[in-house]
DNA sequence: TTGAAAATGTTCCATTTGGAACAATACCCC
DNA sequence: GGGGTATTGTTCCAAATGGAACATTTTCAA
């Protein structure tokens, strides 16, 4: 193999021996990192914290565990981002009535509406990385992703 | 909105905001996650010290700067790799003879064997996420996620 | 009814990560 | 030829992250 000036990274990638996780690794990082940046240093938060705020703007209540099988991140990491949210006030922390072990978690207007504000970002953030795509690259994108998702939400449930 | 019991990470996906970054995040993940754990447990080597091994394999020789811009890691994120990846045998740095900034990096064929079993554990975790997909999703998934990719390469390069 | 196992969330600690500052070197313009 | 700026890689330090241990509570089987 030649030595390469300025390796490319596009060309790069189709070389890859997991050419397809190294594509879908490549596209979401070129959407994820900045994105991450951009909210940590407007909003002082994380991304833990940024998970937990989407969790619970889609529920109306959850609990830690709940948010911890939503995301895929462990119970210390949701622990330690309920204490740092309910702290600034974004998210409301109760005891269950039911089940004294664990405690019911809600989004406050002020945490929704940060949510709100990062959500913009994501979005704008995808559009950079996405928004060449015709409409109907994005709809089979989508289709195919689910089938995938689904798939391993099933295994993962199953 | 119902309070809702065993919340579903498949449907919640779908209604996320920014759904495809969603979706891309979550099927990455689910390939990326579990192969690094396995392949931090067999070989001891942590993300940015794969990538760089995996680049190196794929180059007759970089330089730090080459591998930075390839993975998109920190310089010093890449400094470190390379003093532990040398420490290990995995890769030889020597200095550049028109450059005395920089080093020539390349790896061992004890590194080239790692990033074979790596890559394998790659392939292997990729194919349980992906396998469920038929050669035409496989295909279409590719080219669309390469003119992402390709485009936001070309962004980046001006 | 009781004890063991499982579940839930917290805390501690070590590892991983990246920003910033730094030193040495290269490049460029006057 | 010299000075200023940019580049390359290293080191330091603080923040982020997750595994493990722990305490409390719930569940379940004997």
């Amino acid at each position: 193999m030649a030595v390469k000036t300025h390796p490319d990274a596009g060309i790069f990638l189709d070389e890859v021996e997991f050419r397809d996780a190294a594509l879908l690794s490549f596209v979401t990082s070129a959407i994820i990192v900045p994105a991450y940046d951009e909210i940590h240093a407007c909003h002082g938060i994380i991304r833990a914290e940024y998970l937990l705020l989407l969790c619970l703007s889609h529920f109306d209540v959850l609990t830690a565990q709940d948010v911890s099988e939503l995301t895929g991140r462990p119970r210390n990491s949701i622990s330690r981002a309920v204490s740092r949210m309910v702290g600034k006030g974004y998210i409301e922390k109760r005891p269950d009535s039911y089940d004294k072990r664990q405690s019911i978690l809600k989004i406050t207007a002020k945490g929704f509406k940060v949510h709100k504000a990062v959500a913009a970002q994501m979005t704008h953030s995808q559009e950079a990385v996405l928004g060449g795509l015709t409409e109907k690259e994005r709809s089979t994108l989508v289709q195919i992703l689910r089938k995938a998702a689904l798939a391993k939400v099933e295994d993962t449930c199953g």
